[in-house]
DNA sequence: TTGTAAGCGTTATCAT
DNA sequence: ATGATAACGCTTACAA
């Protein structure tokens, strides 16, 4: 266990101030040829590598990017840290993690501390974290550059990456009524979350250009997991007139559906169309597999990530600049079908 | 955006010297009752908090601790960070991610280069990157504290936290000798992990107890994803004389094989049982829910995480005495049952 | 183009 | 028990 050597090692042994290999290492223009190979070649030789730390105490910066979020889906999020890795990792920057609670009083505090204590260069708010307008407002205050996700245009193009979940429900609601649903039933997410409201309202719109109107008894709210999926899909299936399609708001709860029906005999898709939003992992394994709604999660953690670090790196017109929005697509699988339902009454 | 106050604000306002102040902070015995209080008094009253950085850089420590790991799935995945950060917000430290390339030639030095580069306290190595001996004595060598995650006692006590795997795959065959199978095959993960290997000898052991024995036809290797697991399935269950009883070496294969039985219109379990393993998210989803062994992940994640604190924080003895193993467990659900095939012919 | 000197905010050393 | 003062390894004025 060598001590590592540091830029004086370097200075020394080039024969140079530690002010050029400085400019060296940062790639100063102004450096002349032979004195930069000189002190390239002595660099390479030593192993020599910056030490982070002096370097952020110097200059402010840390090289540091946190990832704040409270998000019980392992795979959206397993998805937005490989994309944002993807940036960080080329950039020369590394990734701090830090699960919160939104709910809790004290999350504003809690990510300004996070964000101090490290020094963090910048932060990556996902939702429905990002939907808090106080942190927001708090890290804005503090002057922390910061990027959040989400479904809605909160904010400023310069700190927001959205996806336009509200159209591409309103997708859905087309396919659905193409297929001839008339009796559909939608299992919303928390109503606190905008993403919900805006897939529910855009799923409601995208059927009243059919003329098709869901009634407030086919409209169950969940949380978002597969056990309220269960309670949600029980509810609605046990029933006379049941619906013969179903929108959930995510797959985790449309998989659940999925399992209610199967216990109960009800075949999909010959008797119910099911489907979810997201496209995560599981969409493709359950059966039948998912109809669902494609996220482009990666795409939007990279669009984030390179927003952010233009930011830091001052660029904040080239930030606002990166393109903020991205569009889910449908992905049609095994769960849906024709409506074959007899009674066509109402 | 004011200005952050520092060691020397509070000193100052104090009234002492700054020394004093880094003893309060650090919690040093040898401070009079009533500086110390007057010390506290004034870091609230400045909202004062220590920089980071500049602690690093004057005690060579960081408060960082890294995760290294290479494509394990989403949920294993989740399951490490959440079980890794309740003990570093616990015990103030942060958690930095670092995906890498098991496979890649550079394994070593880029893991090192990371280290180096964020100054960090310690790793936590998961597998597969875990079973690299090249990267451990790298570690060792470099004095870096590190723990690994392994289905195997790769390593000291210090720096080691396994599961055995062994054991619960040998479970589970008696479970299925039990079931009164004969016919049973195994889908493994690929032959280079040990993981793979100790989950195929611990069934296979588990097996002869019974008098069964696996022929080689009946062992196929997949990659432990699910595409592998489709192909796997086909292979075994499309044969004339197909298994009884399949079990893989993870759930998303697992889920693989209903996918596949479902298609062909195999019931299980009244015509196969299926078992994966790890227990994820998945295996709860689909159906009939998956028959797996637990692994309890997250509780490696504790034990790993508190040894690695204990050797940062010098109490290697202690380290060692963290508990290093853990068993997983069977957990019996929907998609295994008695064997009912009628010929008993072998 | 290159170098000198002064920080950055802590902790460590050694006095007192 | 407390305090000067020197590191820690780097960047940033400011000169030359």
């Amino acid at each position: 266990m060598q001590k590592q050597s540091t830029i004086n090692d370097v200075a020394r042994i080039a024969g140079v101030s530690k002010r050029t290999v400085s400019r060296v290492i940062n790639g100063s223009l102004s450096v002349g040829e032979s004195t930069r190979l000189k002190v390239e070649k002595v660099i390479n030789e030593l192993k020599y590598a910056p030490n982070a730390q002096a370097r952020g105490l110097a200059s402010s910066r840390s090289y540091l990017l946190g990832l704040i979020y409270d998000n019980p889906d392992a795979l959206y999020l397993d998805d937005v840290q490989r994309g944002v890795l993807e940036v960080c990792s080329t950039l020369g920057y590394e990734l701090v993690v830090h699960p919160c609670r939104y709910q809790s009083e004290s999350l504003v505090n809690d990510c300004l501390r996070f964000m101090r204590r490290s020094k963090l260069d910048g932060v990556i708010v996902l939702p429905p974290v990002s939907e808090s307008e106080t942190l927001a407002l708090a890290l804005k205050e503090s002057g922390s550059p910061y990027v959040r996700l989400s479904s809605v245009a909160l904010d400023t193009q310069e700190h927001i990456v959205v996806s336009d979940d509200r159209a591409a429900a309103a997708e859905m609601a087309r396919y659905f009524a193409q297929l001839g649903h008339e009796k559909i039933a939608f299992i919303s997410g928390p109503q606190r979350y905008k993403s919900s409201t805006e897939r529910m309202e855009g799923f409601q719109l995208g059927l009243s250009a059919y003329g098709v109107k869901i009634p407030a008894e086919m409209i169950l709210e969940g949380n978002n997991t597969f056990e309220t999926g269960i309670e949600c899909a029980k509810q609605l299936l046990q029933r006379i007139k049941r619906p013969t399609a179903i929108f959930a708001n995510n797959d985790q709860m449309a998989a659940a559906v999925l399992k209610v029906a199967y216990s109960l005999g009800i075949k999909v898709p010959e008797q119910l169309s099911v489907a979810g939003f997201d496209d995560n992992m599981l969409a493709s394994r359950v059966t039948p597999s998912l109809t669902t709604i494609r996220r482009p999660v990666r795409q939007m953690a990279l669009l984030a990530t390179t927003k952010m670090i233009m930011s830091i790196e001052q660029n904040h017109k080239a930030a606002a600049n990166v393109a903020a929005k991205v569009a889910p697509t449908l992905v049609v699988r095994e769960s849906t079908g024709r409506c074959q339902s007899s009674d066509t009454e109402n």
